[in-house]
DNA sequence: ACGTGCTCCTGTGTGC
DNA sequence: TGCACACAGGAGCACG
């Protein structure tokens, strides 16, 4: 389940496995995963280039080339990215690699429910997507007002990509629990105070989980996410955790400090 | 304009 | 035992 933290560990992994390197090949598996562009377009955009730098936008990540354009990653909710020096280590479904003059990156995809696509640039391709702003970018005035005038559910809204990118299903519950706000309550009802601490708790998440390399079992004891299963206890107090369906998302909470 | 719910996809786990 | 099916969830879409 990419969301913002493991594609920013992706990122730093693209950039250790594949910057300054020329590209020998890309060879499409699967044609599902590209969007907007056919294998050819993909190939003769890349072959004989090598990316320069690489960036981050919400759950997308960017490969700039040494020509202008990008080349755009989703990873829907099984994607990732695998480098291997020998090319016969390709693993099991891989929808695309990308050969360098020795080794290689898979782009791996069991669901299916990833991207891959060009773009000429990152804000183009945010427009053209709708994109709210990072979820680590965000400033406090910009977020109580991307909120203001909402009425559905919090944890929605934090999901939803064109108000703030980066938050999907499984932090929007971290968010919350830090926040101690439960994931159906309404927006229009939450007052200051409620929108600062949502909005803390989401710096406070989202850098940590950077921090700890989006590894779940090195987060804090004191998260939820660790415990976020069917018959999972609240860290903090030990209560059942509540299972709900929130915008046909399953959703995780404490209904003991998880009130306000 | 907004929210809800269905669809894609496939491996895993549960229940009959 | 073996099969059927719900479930996981990011995002686009149809619908109300």
């Amino acid at each position: 389940m990419p969301e913002l933290p493991e594609v920013e560990i992706f990122r730093r992994y693209f950039d250790h496995t594949s910057l300054h390197r020329e590209i020998a090949a890309v060879t499409v598996r699967d044609t599902y995963v590209l969007s907007e562009v056919t294998p050819r377009d993909l190939e003769a955009g890349l072959a004989g280039r090598h990316f320069v730098a690489s960036d981050r936008f919400g759950k997308y990540l960017f490969g700039e080339r040494d020509t202008a354009g990008c080349i755009v990653f989703h990873f829907g909710m099984t994607g990732s990215l695998s480098y291997f020096d020998d090319p016969a280590d390709e693993p099991p479904f891989t929808r695309v690699r990308f050969d360098f003059t020795r080794g290689f990156l898979a782009y791996v995809d069991v669901r299916k429910l990833g991207m891959i696509t060009l773009t000429p640039g990152i804000d183009q391709f945010r427009r053209e997507k709708k994109l709210g702003p990072d979820a680590c970018e965000v400033g406090f005035e910009e977020f109580r007002k991307i909120l203001s005038g909402k009425r559905g559910a919090i944890k929605s809204a934090l999901m939803d990509q064109s108000l703030i990118s980066g938050i999907g299903n499984i932090y929007s519950d971290e968010i919350l629990f830090q926040a101690g706000i439960p994931p159906q309550r309404k927006i229009n009802i939450l007052d200051e105070t409620a929108i600062r601490a949502i909005y803390d708790a989401m710096k406070e998440v989202l850098g940590t989980a950077i921090h700890a390399g989006a590894d779940m079992d090195k987060l804090p004891p004191s998260y939820l996410i660790p415990h976020r299963e069917k018959g999972g206890m609240c860290p903090r107090c030990g209560h059942s955790l509540a299972r709900i369906k929130v915008g046909g998302r399953t959703g995780y909470y404490c209904p003991e400090h998880q009130r306000v």
